[in-house]
DNA sequence: GCTAAAAAATGTCTTATAACAATGTTTTAT
DNA sequence: ATAAAACATTGTTATAAGACATTTTTTAGC
């Protein structure tokens, strides 16, 4: 099993699109200073207030990253899919991790060398700018999310967030069912309410033939709506 | 009164440190290519939608970033002080704005054209890193403050918020007085509350010995007590 | 396959906070 | 100096959403 996992992985140039712009030498530096680890179902992969070590690319399977609140309330604030960098931005601003992330499903993260990937930023340009643009379009989405979760009504952010989950992850072959199974507690957790208003307001959209239910797996009946009633608040 | 802001102003390699890793050629460049702009108390700098053209400075004066979200209600995501940059974010990102950003009271706007800032950006690595750090910073901040806002209750986000403008702004001689002096109105935008229940809770922090009003003024007695507020939510 | 544990579903009750309204106070403009 | 507008204050009411409790269903471990 772990070794079919090992087979199957592409490798770590190829997963994530942001090596395009290394010189040969720069990829066999990344090469050599890489590595795989295998994460369980639900296994944390690092933890807000460590230091980090690794730049990380998800090689498969989905993690959110998010963080604990007040009184043990956890929000989530960003979802990976493979391919995505993660764990860089603490190490860019010296700090230690402000978030937390953990496996949804078993997943293979790369992950490089933290002086590594520093020193190449600071020799490759090209790097460098492409990582800039990736914090500058997660800044912008980080600030409408912001105002998304304090402003809109527990409709209009569940809305939100099974689009959202519909445009990231996608749709499987019948071109309705969300590609990813979430938990109704993760659910709510994406969408800053309590597990029972998650599931309560779930089962108002299917009432309302918005959404189809089938366990964790959510179809959307009606994007229309949901679109409206996301942007309505 | 204009004359005398211009032969104030401070030039624009001095106000924002990020220069410092430019070569003289790239100094000539910025400054050739930078403009002054003045804004009247309460005026727009740019608006959430439009296309970015410059990066700018603060120069002098106190600006906020904001976003009208449902129901036209306003959320403040950051505020700015001398020095600062801002509207480079949506260039990078190749976008448009994300936020509105207006002066509270007169403020001078270093714009330096868009197409150079990238140019620099784009031949100078040292530059490039610069700013990958502040948006590293920010990003962690507003992670943070999505957190923040959703979970913390009331009397939290007021302490929180009052913490903050102390931290950000000082103090004023009298080692107590913040050195902003913001509506109640922005108050509350700035902590996700409405007006009236900015002006009721800062009323308890008074009557609780924790700060002191005098209008706009803000004093802190107790900074303790309200870092206590702020951490229990 | 059975038991224990976790997750989902639903009902009821409470409360934090928004909404609305009315009045007093300070700025601003002329 | 005065009127108009903007801002601050306070009270009352309504409601969205959390808290808590119970039951049902699903999942996981042995």
């Amino acid at each position: 099993m772990v070794k079919k996992l090992y087979t199957d992985l592409k490798p770590i140039e190829e997963v994530f699109t942001g090596w395009d712009v290394l010189t040969p030498d720069e990829r066999r530096f990344v090469k050599n200073n890489s590595t795989v680890q295998y994460y369980k179902k639900n296994e944390v992969i690092h933890y807000e207030g460590d230091t980090p070590t690794h730049m990380m690319v998800l090689a498969n399977g989905k993690a959110k990253v998010y963080k604990e609140g007040v009184g043990s309330r956890t929000q989530i604030i960003r979802m990976l899919k493979p391919g995505e960098p993660f764990g860089y931005r603490a190490m860019i601003a010296n700090g230690t991790y402000n978030t937390n992330v953990a496996a949804f499903e078993p997943a293979a993260v790369y992950m490089l060398k933290g002086d590594v990937f520093i020193s190449i930023l600071r020799h490759n340009n090209a790097f460098c700018f492409r990582f800039l643009e990736e914090l500058a379009a997660d800044l912008g989405d980080s600030d409408s999310r912001t105002v998304n979760l304090t402003q809109k009504h527990i409709r209009g952010r569940l809305a939100e967030s099974l689009l959202f989950l519909s445009k990231s992850y996608g749709m499987e072959e019948d071109g309705a069912t969300i590609n990813i199974y979430l938990s109704r507690e993760d659910l709510a957790n994406l969408s800053n309410m309590t597990t029972s208003n998650a599931i309560r307001t779930l089962s108002s959209f299917v009432n309302e033939h918005i959404i189809a239910m089938d366990g964790r797996k959510l179809k959307i009946i009606d994007e229309e709506k949901l679109r409206k009633i996301s942007k309505m608040g």
